[in-house]
DNA sequence: CGGTTCATTGAACAGGCTCAACCTCAGTGG
DNA sequence: CCACTGAGGTTGAGCCTGTTCAATGAACCG
């Protein structure tokens, strides 16, 4: 899996750790383990000076989670906060009877924690194999106070967050199943640019499920939509998991063109 | 209109306001707007001592807009952010063909223009007249660097919105139109409850096609399916936009008995 | 009162869902 | 090397929830 590439083996010692841990752990940290991150330019972290980002790292723990695995879970404890480096993850809730609603897809660079109050409001589980900062919540709040330029990142993150939550909205209430597949398609390319990740074709990490889950559809619906774009010529089908954008023009005016993102 | 009485004459002098009158107009308050405000303590000012609250009343500027005017349009620039302190607002996003999706409705206390950038993500348009604190946006800005507090609560109002908008995506993706009436009801009894107003009957100053925009429904669903809890005598209708919940148990348990809110 | 807007109710329709079969492909073991 | 297996994806047929179109009722206001 090409993933994998991003995740040396000398950063998976740590798996799954507690807490109190963490802090004895700090002077088993023998290298600068911000010193290859390779999306410390996108995350909160890129607002750092080194001697401050060297704090920040003093706190966090870095791990890998292999894919289909719950990093948090809705209603537990708030007691850690985490940057995703590397991998895709997805935001769920459910409903006693199990429908699932997904809020949203993490990459590489998003910060894992926005919106959270004493528990955790949604469960996070990975899509693939992911790498993961984890910063306890505690100090990670004393170092937010200590340099208000973190802070404000994390502001400007909840508040890009909530501006994406509201064009959800209007595509989970308002959209037809056409729409949504076509607005899902240009949101992971523009993810993909921004990231500096070939926007053409498209890497589609989730499955047909999941996508479903996403868009407030079935599996059935999203692979007939699909079908239904290929054969119009729109989009084209990869390897696995890759989608060509072959219209993009006609992808955008079928997704209800969205001024915001011209 | 029950909302007047919120509304003494004084205030309304000014009407909508330019920016640049705004910073003019200052000396023109001749007494402190802060004093006889209704919800200080529930919003972004109680985190403020009093002295440090005439800094912030010292660059608002208090209003009153009637119903069915739209305060801010979506792509306009940010030039200003507001306090709501009487009435109520929707937001919400439109489809080029008219589609329209309310993302969320403002009561007193709530603030507007969270989640903004350079330019408004969305519309807010008064459901019924609206009484608002205006803060030009630099000035503001200035004050959030000098009273982190105030950042903070916002930072936190951030977050509510945030979890608020993730449940309103399981709504709008996987409830059925029974389960969203049902939340929607309890979602206001909530709000009022936390407003310290009269949870039961609750009052909805949004008429039926604002409802369905809410949650992703027509007219005529949100109608027959009220009249469908009518029937089964779960709630009543009170006075015009008054219901009554007459079973919450059985409310709750349509909604999808959201553990959030037991 | 007459007019206008909002809410309710009915009847027919349709987009997406449900249920079910089949296909594809990667992984596994004989 | 290839058959087997199981999960994920695709396709089809019929159904159902909520929409659309249309008419009627209720409330408010000049």
């Amino acid at each position: 899996m090409a993933v994998k590439s991003f995740m040396p083996p000398t950063h998976q010692r740590a798996t799954v750790t507690r807490p109190a841990e963490a802090a004895a752990r700090k002077e088993v940290i023998d290298f600068d383990p911000c010193a290859d991150c390779s999306v410390r330019d996108m995350s909160v972290c890129a607002v750092l000076a080194p001697d401050e980002l060297e704090n920040l790292a003093a706190i966090a723990n870095d791990y890998v989670v292999p894919e289909g695995r719950a990093v948090i879970n809705e209603g537990d404890d708030a007691t850690s906060l985490f940057n995703v480096t590397a991998g895709v993850l997805k935001l769920y809730k459910l409903l006693p009877d199990g429908r699932r609603q997904i809020t949203g897809f993490l990459y590489p660079g998003d910060f894992l924690g926005l919106a959270v109050n004493d528990r955790y409001g949604y469960t996070a589980e990975t899509v693939e194999p992911v790498r993961l900062c984890r910063f306890p919540r505690a100090p990670l709040e004393v170092l937010l106070n200590t340099y208000p330029r973190l802070k404000d990142r994390l502001f400007t993150m909840a508040s890009n967050e909530l501006a994406a939550a509201q064009d959800q909205m209007l595509l989970l209430g308002r959209k037809t199943a056409r729409e949504r597949i076509a607005t899902f398609l240009l949101l992971l390319q523009t993810g993909a640019k921004r990231r500096g990740q070939s926007p053409n074709p498209v890497r589609l990490p989730m499955n047909r499920g999941d996508i479903a889950d996403f868009l407030g559809l079935t599996t059935e619906t999203v692979s007939r939509t699909i079908s239904n774009l290929k054969r119009s010529g729109t989009i084209a089908l990869r390897e696995t998991g890759m989608v060509e954008i072959r219209d993009h023009e006609a992808l955008n005016e079928i997704a209800g063109g969205n001024r915001s993102e011209a």
